[in-house]
DNA sequence: CAGCATAGGTTTCTAGTTGCAACCGGAAAC
DNA sequence: GTTTCCGGTTGCAACTAGAAACCTATGCTG
C-alpha cells in the first residue's frame, strides 16, 4: 500500500548482490578499516592505534580485505618490517556507500554535520548529499520509484543493457 | 601519496557518525532485513522464510531496528496475532546507501545486474549509478576530493551550512 | 657486533554472538 | 474446544570477537 516499492521477490539469495557484498564488507570492522583506508592510513599500527581494534581482528580483516580485493598489500621497499595496505579501484568504488552511510548517520544518528568534511577540491565546497537518480539526473524519491524485471525494463542510456 | 583524500583524523570515533551508523546498521542481517523491508515485506514469518535467518536473531534484529527507529513496529488491527514492521521515513532514509552497496556487488562482486532492478516509474529505465557528487551536480572522483576541517569549508548551498 | 626498538603479526584464553530446534501463549478458524 | 497460525522465547552447541601476552624479522644505536 501506497509506496510504489515492491519487488516481486521469490528466493532473494541469488539474485541479489546486496548479499555479495555484504558478504566482503558486512563485518564489524570493515568499513571503519576503509573509512581510515580512504583517511590515508596504510599501516598496521596505524589501523590498530587509531581504531583500537583487536590486534588478530585486525588481521583477519586486513586479510580478508585483500581476498577480496578491496585492499592492496605490498611490503614496503625502503624499510621490510613494513606493509602497505592500500586501496584498490574495487576499494575505491565503495565511497559513494561510505559517503551514503555516513551522511545517513549525520542526518539521523549524530544529528551533527561530522567534523571533517568531504569537500570538492575546485570550490572547497562540501559535498552534496548522496542521493538516487534517474538516468538523466533527476532526483529521485519514495514516489518515483519501483522494482522491475529486466524484460520491463525500458533501454536507457544509464547502464549498460544487459542485451 | 597521489590521492588527495585524507583526512586529518586524530580520534576517529567520536567525530565521524560512521560508527553511529554502523552501530544502528552494522550487524550481520540488519541490512538484508532492511531489503527485505523495500520490498514490501512486513511480518515476523515473512522475513524468516524470505531470508532463512533463525528466529531468535530474527526477534533479536528487528526489535533492534525498532529501537533505533528504522522500522515501527504496529500491531494489525484486523489480526491481532499479527505485528506489521514497516519502514520509517528514517528506515528509508537508507535507499541510497543501500542501492550504493547492491550496485557495488552488483559491479565487482557477481558482475550480473541483478534480476529485479530499480527503474524510475515515468520512464521505466534504471536510475543511475550511485555517485559521489559537488553542491552543483558535477560527479566527483578521486582526484576531485579532499577531507577539510569545517573552518576551510568554503559557505555553500549544497548542505545547510554549519554556521 | 650486541642490544634494544619497531612492525606486523600469532597464540591463548575468556566472553559474547550466532544458529538450530524445540517449546510457548495468545488469537483466529473450524 | 481443539487445532492452527503468528510471533516470539528458551536451551544448548558451535563459532567469533576481544584483551593480553608472545613471537619473528627487521632496523637502529653505539
Amino acid at each position: 500500500m501506497g509506496n510504489g516499492l515492491r519487488e516481486p521477490l521469490r528466493e532473494l539469495a541469488n539474485k541479489c548482490s546486496l548479499p555479495a557484498a555484504l558478504e566482503a564488507m558486512g563485518e564489524r570492522w570493515s568499513f571503519l578499516i576503509l573509512r581510515a583506508s580512504f583517511n590515508g592510513l596504510h599501516h598496521f599500527e596505524e589501523f590498530q592505534s587509531e581504531l583500537g581494534i583487536a590486534r588478530n581482528i585486525l588481521a583477519n580483516r586486513l586479510g580478508r580485505l585483500v581476498d577480496h580485493g578491496i585492499l592492496a598489500r605490498t611490503p614496503v621497499a625502503d624499510d621490510r618490517r613494513k606493509i602497505e595496505y592500500r586501496l584498490t579501484d574495487k576499494g575505491f568504488a565503495l565511497l559513494p556507500t561510505m559517503v551514503a552511510l555516513r551522511q545517513w548517520g549525520e542526518r539521523w544518528e549524530t544529528g551533527t554535520p561530522a567534523t571533517p568534511v568531504l569537500v570538492d577540491t575546485r570550490d572547497r565546497k562540501p559535498i552534496a548529499p548522496v542521493q538516487v537518480m534517474s538516468h538523466d539526473g533527476r532526483a529521485l524519491d519514495k514516489g518515483d520509484l519501483v522494482w522491475a524485471l529486466p524484460e520491463d525494463v525500458a533501454e536507457a542510456g544509464g547502464l549498460r543493457a544487459a542485451e
